[in-house]
DNA sequence: GTAATTGCTAAACCTAACTTTAGGTCAAGG
DNA sequence: CCTTGACCTAAAGTTAGGTTTAGCAATTAC
């Protein structure tokens, strides 16, 4: 009952709407770093709620877990973050944004010209060429232009 | 030595760029349905480029395969499709693609927002409650609001 | 003081979209 | 004919981002 030991992974979960495993998952990942009470139970400190906050947005951009990690690698090591600390490592989320949406929309372009020609086809259609790597995020034939792991390296 | 007796599955691959094993991963998908050889061997259509090609774009636009699938599977059944039939499938594309910059476009505008005021707090921030279910493509906590698959229906 | 919550760990399981491996078969060149 | 390279299948492995399960310990509520 004493007033500032931190909270729970329980009511860390309530508030942000997170599943406990989770919140573990990224204690794995090095995300956030709770310390133990004297029972072992894991206790966060309130701007963890931030740091975790922080961590949802960013999935929702399309950031992986460790990306993730090194923006918040950034904040300042022994004391609370600031607002002005997390303005800035949020302003990146803006620079990365607006290239994805750039990305998109020469993508929709393209779309545009094909469509108009009919092309579809491996021979004439700048898709086949998008010089951004969107696509390697998880999705599509992983090892497409020559970064195959060890082929012909065995 | 034939001459129309299709494409090798190693053809097929050098042609599109794609792993001989996700041409066979594509067809156990349905996707392509080549025809065999007396030996046993796959042999593909030149169409089967272009359902490829269609694929592979399809996938740059966060398809998954069973929708790409469902896609093909509007292409007609008996003969080769023709261009017309590719522009018209290729069409829905251009809705999907337009729909996914907006909410980007959207959630960089709420980002604005939040960088102005220094939030990025659970209680105010507009981010949290995105109308759009972007997210829910293999990113990030997965039964976030309320579709756990068996919670408490034990 | 004891029962019900909540928390703990480690390990197994999950999905998508493939790749890799193992153990054979087919086809083409010399 | 025989070797080499392309092909075959089935099953297991891979990655990201978690969830589920099992068995046990700490807290909280009564």
């Amino acid at each position: 009952m004493a007033i500032n030991e931190g909270l729970t992974i329980g009511a860390l979960a309530m508030r942000t709407g997170l599943a406990v495993s989770a919140i573990r998952y990224y204690e794995a990942q090095g995300l956030i770093s709770p310390w133990r009470n004297g029972g072992g139970q894991r206790r966060f400190a309130r701007a963890d709620l931030r740091r975790l906050s922080f961590v949802m947005i960013a999935q929702q951009f399309g950031f992986t877990l460790p990306q993730i990690r090194a923006q918040l690698d950034q904040l300042p090591d022994g004391r609370t973050p600031t607002k002005a600390d997390w303005t800035t490592i949020s302003a990146g989320f803006r620079d990365s944004l607006d290239a994805r949406i750039e990305t998109l929309t020469q993508l929709r372009d393209n779309l545009d010209g094909c469509i108009g020609c009919g092309c579809l086809s491996l021979e004439a259609c700048a898709l086949y060429n998008p010089k951004d790597t969107a696509n390697t995020l998880g999705k599509g034939p992983r090892y497409l232009m020559g970064d195959a792991p060890n082929k012909r390296a065995r």
